[in-house]
RNA sequence: GGACGAUUAGCUCAGUUGGUUAGAGCGUUCCCUUCACACGGGAGAGGCCACAGGUUCGAAUCCUGUAUCGUCCACCA
C-alpha cells in the first residue's frame, strides 16, 4: 500500500466500510455538515454563481405531518436543485408553511370538540385563535423535521410562512391593489356554503357525492314538475319551460296562473326559456333561485324576485309556514305527506340518483345561498401597468381570466405533461368570480373597515395601519389560496423591491401535484400576473399523486397516510427517495411499496461495497496515468451516460435518469468493471494496473456525482472519504463529458 | 353528457421521438459463503405488451374501433 494514501486515510475511516452501510447513523450528520457548510443559501455558494435557478417549495399545510405525496414532491424538487447547483446555477430553493385557513380550523375544532366537548365560540375568537395558532406551531416543527430527514436542501435562512408578518403585509397591499381597480368587489351573490362550519368555501373545494333518494312529482297548477328537494318549493313561483315545447304551447311568456301550493293559493309566472331540457321529467320545472346557481342565473336573466328559504344553519324559514325553524333533514318527510295529503304528488321515483355537493374540508353538504361576499371579479377589464409577458403589453387592457389564459397558450409558462394545458385551459374558460371571503376565524382578516354607525357604510380598506376606533374591521378572513396565490413573490420580500425579488423571479420551475392544479397553479398565474405583470414560473411540472397498496388516494379522512419517517427509519432517505422517484412519471400516479424502498436500500449498500473495493484495491491512483484502449473505452461508455442522464435530467426525466444509473453502477460498474478489474490487477504491466486503477478511481468518483441528486446522503459520505476530496459533493461540479 | 389517462411477468410498475433478443423491484426455482458486497454472485422459469382492425420494411409504441378500470369537469330542475 502507498504510504501516503495510508496517511491521508485515517484506518477510523475506513473501518466503517467493513459494516454494511448504516443510513440511521450517518444521515442526521450529513444534514447538519450540509447546513453548517451555508451552501443551502445560494449567497454563500463557492464562485458567486450569478444565473439563478429558483424553486418556492409549495408549502405544506400546518395540519399535522408530511405524508408520502409531500414526500415525492421533496424529492423530485431536491433532486432539481442538486443538479442545478452542481452545474454551477445560483440556486435558491425557498421552504415554508402554509395556514391553511379552513383545513387547520377545522382540524382543531375537531379536536377542541373531541377532547373538551367544546367549540370555537365557547372559547371565542382570541382564544381560539391561540389554540390553532399553537397546533399551527406544532405542526410546523414537526415538518420541518421531516423535509430535513428526506434530504432537502432548502434555504431555512429565507423561510416563510402564509401568515407571517410579511406575507400579511403582501396579502393586505395585494388586496387593497385589486379594490381599487375594481377587481375585488363585494356583492350579493349565489356561494357555496356549509351549514357544518358556517362558512363559504370555494367550488374548487367541492367533492360530488353520488345519492340515491326519492325524486317527486309535483302537481303545480296546470303543470307537473319533478324535484328532488320538495323543501326548498315554498317560494317557487316561476314555472319554466322551452319556448319551443309544443305540449306547452298554449301557454305564454308572463302569463300569471292562479294555483295552489303547499301552504296555499299563488299567483305563478310562466317562463319560457331555452336553457329548459326538454327531455327531463315533465320538461316544466320551477325555480328557487336563492339556493340554486342555474335559478339564480335565470332569475338575473329575468328580473326576478329571489327568496330566502333556508337559513344558514340549514333550517326552514317562515316563508315555509308551519314548517318554520325546522331542519331541511326532518322537514323533508313531513312536507310530502302534507303535499300527499293536499294531493299534489302526482307520483314519486324512489331509485332517484343524483349528487350532492359536500365540503372536502369540513364534511358538510353545500347549500347555495345568496349572500353578501368578497368576490373577485375574473371578466372585468383592467390596464396591465407593467407588463414582462411575452404578447402582452404594459398600459393594454385585459382581463384576468385572459391573463390566466395567455399565459398558458403562448407558451411563457410550460405545463409538464402538456395534457394538463387542455385541461387546465377548460377549466379558466369556464371560471366564475372567484368568492374570496370565508367566516372562519384562522387566516387574514380581510383588510376592510367599515364607519361604526355608518348608514351607507363607509369604507376604508388599508393594508399597513390600524385606523381608530370609531372603524370596525370586517370580520370574515379569505380564502387560503389568496395568499398562496402570492406565494412565488411575497417569499421574495414583494411588495417591497427587494433583491430577492429580482434575481429569483419569475421562478424556474412549479412542481407540485395535479390535484391543485386550479386551487393554486392557476391562482399563482393570476396573481403574478395582475401585480407584477409577469408570470410567476416558467415550467410546471406536475408529479402524480401517491396512493396506498389498494391505490387509493392517502388523506386524513381515510386514515391511510404513512409518515415517511417510518420509511426512512428502516431503510434510510436516500433508498426512499430512490423509490419515489423511479417510476414517477409525471401526472401519473404511483403507488408506494414497501418492497421497493428495500431494493433501493440494498442498492446503496451496494454502492458502499464498490467505494470498499476501490479504497482497497485502487488507492493512491494517479491522475495522468494513460488509459489503455480497453480503459478509455469504459471511460467513454460513462461519459456517454452522463450525458445521457444530464439531458434527463434537464428534459425532467428524473424517473430515467435514477433508472440509467442504478443500471450502470450495479449491471455494469460492479457486475462489468470491478470483476474484470480483478484479473487486471494482477497484471505484470504496471501500465495496465495504473490505467485500470485511474480508471475506477475517476469514474467511480463521477458516478457519485451523477448519483449525488437522487441519493444524497450515501455519496455525500462515501465522497469525504476519497482521496484527495476537499469540498463537499453538493457544491462539486457536475461531470462534463 | 364532455374530456383525459390507464390496460406490459405471479404482484407493483418502467419502456423518452416506431428499430436488434420487451425491462426493473419484489416474489419464485436451482447452484455458490473464492479476498468489494449473502443487504451478495451465477443460472433459470415466467409476457399473443386488454381485444379487433389498419398504416409501415418494421408496432408495446402511430391511426380507427371495442371492452374494462380510473380521474377530472359539467349536469341532473
Amino acid at each position: 500500500m502507498n504510504p501516503e494514501a495510508e496517511e491521508r486515510k485515517p484506518s477510523s475511516v475506513d473501518e466503517k466500510f467493513l459494516k454494511p452501510y448504516n443510513p440511521e447513523a450517518t444521515e442526521k450528520r450529513i444534514y447538519q455538515e450540509w447546513e453548517e457548510s451555508g451552501f443551502f443559501n445560494p449567497d454563500n455558494l463557492p464562485n458567486d454563481p450569478q444565473e439563478p435557478f429558483s424553486i418556492v417549495l409549495p408549502p405544506p399545510n400546518v395540519t399535522g405531518t408530511l405524508h408520502m405525496g409531500h414526500a415525492a414532491m421533496l424529492v423530485v424538487q431536491d433532486i432539481l436543485i442538486r443538479f442545478r447547483r452542481m452545474r454551477g446555477f445560483r440556486t435558491l430553493w425557498l421552504p415554508g408553511t402554509d395556514h391553511a385557513a379552513i383545513a387547520t380550523q377545522s382540524k382543531v375544532e375537531g379536536i377542541l370538540y373531541d377532547t373538551e366537548k367544546k367549540t370555537r365560540h365557547d372559547l371565542g375568537r382570541e382564544e381560539f385563535l391561540r389554540r390553532v395558532e399553537a397546533f399551527a406551531a406544532e405542526s410546523h416543527d414537526v415538518i420541518v423535521d421531516q423535509v430535513k430527514k428526506m434530504g432537502a436542501s432548502l434555504d431555512w435562512s429565507r423561510e416563510a410562512y402564509t401568515l407571517d408578518e410579511k406575507r400579511s403585509l403582501a396579502v393586505r397591499t395585494a388586496f387593497k391593489r385589486m379594490y381599487e381597480d375594481g377587481l375585488i368587489y363585494q356583492g350579493e351573490r349565489i356561494v357555496n356554503w356549509d351549514p357544518k362550519m358556517k362558512t363559504t368555501v370555494s367550488d374548487e373545494e367541492l367533492e360530488h357525492k353520488e345519492e340515491r333518494g326519492s325524486f317527486y312529482y309535483l302537481k303545480y297548477g296546470p303543470f307537473v314538475i319533478g324535484t328532488a328537494r320538495p323543501e326548498t318549493k315554498f317560494g317557487d313561483k316561476y314555472v319554466v319551460m322551452h319556448p319551443e315545447d309544443e305540449r306547452y304551447a298554449a301557454y305564454t311568456h308572463g302569463q300569471k296562473i292562479d294555483l295552489e301550493w303547499i301552504n296555499g293559493p299563488i299567483t305563478a309566472t310562466v317562463i319560457k326559456d331555452a336553457s329548459v331540457d326538454r327531455e327531463f321529467g315533465t320538461g316544466v320545472m320551477t325555480i328557487t333561485p336563492w339556493h340554486d346557481q342555474l335559478d339564480f342565473d335565470l332569475a338575473e336573466k329575468y328580473g326576478l324576485d329571489k327568496e330566502q328559504i333556508i337559513d344558514e344553519r340549514g333550517c326552514l324559514l317562515p316563508i315555509a309556514g308551519e314548517f318554520a325553524g325546522t331542519h331541511i333533514k326532518k322537514a323533508r318527510p313531513l312536507i310530502v305527506e302534507k303535499l300527499k295529503a293536499k294531493g299534489l304528488v302526482e307520483k314519486v321515483d324512489e331509485n332517484y340518483v343524483h349528487n350532492i355537493s359536500v365540503s372536502s374540508r369540513g364534511g358538510g353538504v353545500i347549500e347555495p345561498q345568496i349572500m353578501k361576499q368578497w368576490f373577485v371579479n375574473v371578466n372585468k377589464p383592467f390596464t396591465l401597468r407593467h407588463s414582462r409577458i411575452p404578447g402582452l403589453a404594459a398600459g393594454s387592457q385585459t382581463t384576468l381570466k385572459e391573463l390566466m389564459l395567455h399565459v398558458i397558450t403562448s407558451g411563457a409558462t410550460e405545463i409538464i405533461p402538456d395534457n394538463f394545458s387542455k385541461i387546465y385551459l377548460h377549466f379558466i374558460n369556464n371560471l366564475r368570480d372567484w368568492c374570496i371571503s370565508r367566516q372562519i376565524w384562522y387566516g387574514h382578516r380581510i383588510p376592510v373597515w367599515y364607519k361604526k354607525g355608518s348608514e351607507n357604510r363607509e369604507i376604508l380598506v388599508c393594508p399597513d395601519f390600524a385606523p381608530d376606533d370609531s372603524w370596525e374591521q370586517d370580520p370574515d378572513t379569505l380564502d387560503t389560496w389568496f395568499s398562496s396565490g402570492l406565494w412565488t413573490f411575497s417569499t421574495l420580500g414583494w411588495p417591497e423591491e427587494t433583491p430577492d425579488l429580482k434575481l429569483y423571479h419569475p421562478t424556474s420551475v412549479l412542481e407540485t401535484g395535479y390535484d391543485i392544479l386550479f386551487f393554486w397553479v392557476a391562482r399563482m398565474i393570476l396573481m403574478a400576473g395582475y401585480h407584477l405583470g409577469d408570470i410567476p414560473f416558467k415550467t410546471v411540472y406536475l408529479h402524480g399523486l401517491v396512493r396506498d397498496a389498494q391505490g387509493r388516494k392517502m388523506s386524513k379522512s381515510l386514515g391511510n397516510i404513512i409518515d415517511p419517517r417510518t420509511l426512512i427509519d428502516k431503510y434510510g432517505a436516500d433508498a426512499a427517495r430512490m423509490s419515489l422517484v423511479i417510476g414517477n412519471t409525471p401526472g401519473t400516479d404511483i403507488k408506494l411499496s414497501e418492497d421497493k424502498v428495500r431494493g433501493y436500500k440494498l442498492f446503496a449498500n451496494k454502492i458502499w461495497n464498490i467505494a470498499r473495493f476501490i479504497f482497497t484495491n485502487a488507492p493512491g491512483a494517479d491522475p495522468s496515468a494513460a488509459y489503455t484502449p480497453v480503459d478509455a473505452e469504459r471511460r467513454a461508455e460513462f461519459d456517454a451516460l452522463a450525458q445521457d442522464v444530464t439531458k434527463d435530467l434537464e428534459e425532467y426525466r428524473f424517473y430515467m435518469a435514477a433508472e440509467k444509473i442504478y443500471h450502470y453502477l450495479w449491471d455494469t460498474f460492479a457486475s462489468k468493471i470491478i470483476e474484470e478489474s480483478k484479473p487486471l490487477m494482477k497484471s505484470t504491466d504496471a501500465a495496465v494496473i495504473e490505467s485500470r486503477k485511474r480508471l475506477l478511481t475517476e469514474v467511480f468518483r463521477d458516478s457519485l456525482k451523477l448519483l449525488h441528486p437522487f441519493m444524497p446522503f450515501v455519496t455525500e459520505e462515501i465522497w469525504k472519504s476519497l482521496p484527495g476530496t476537499k469540498s463537499l459533493l453538493i457544491v462539486e461540479s457536475w461531470p462534463r463529458p
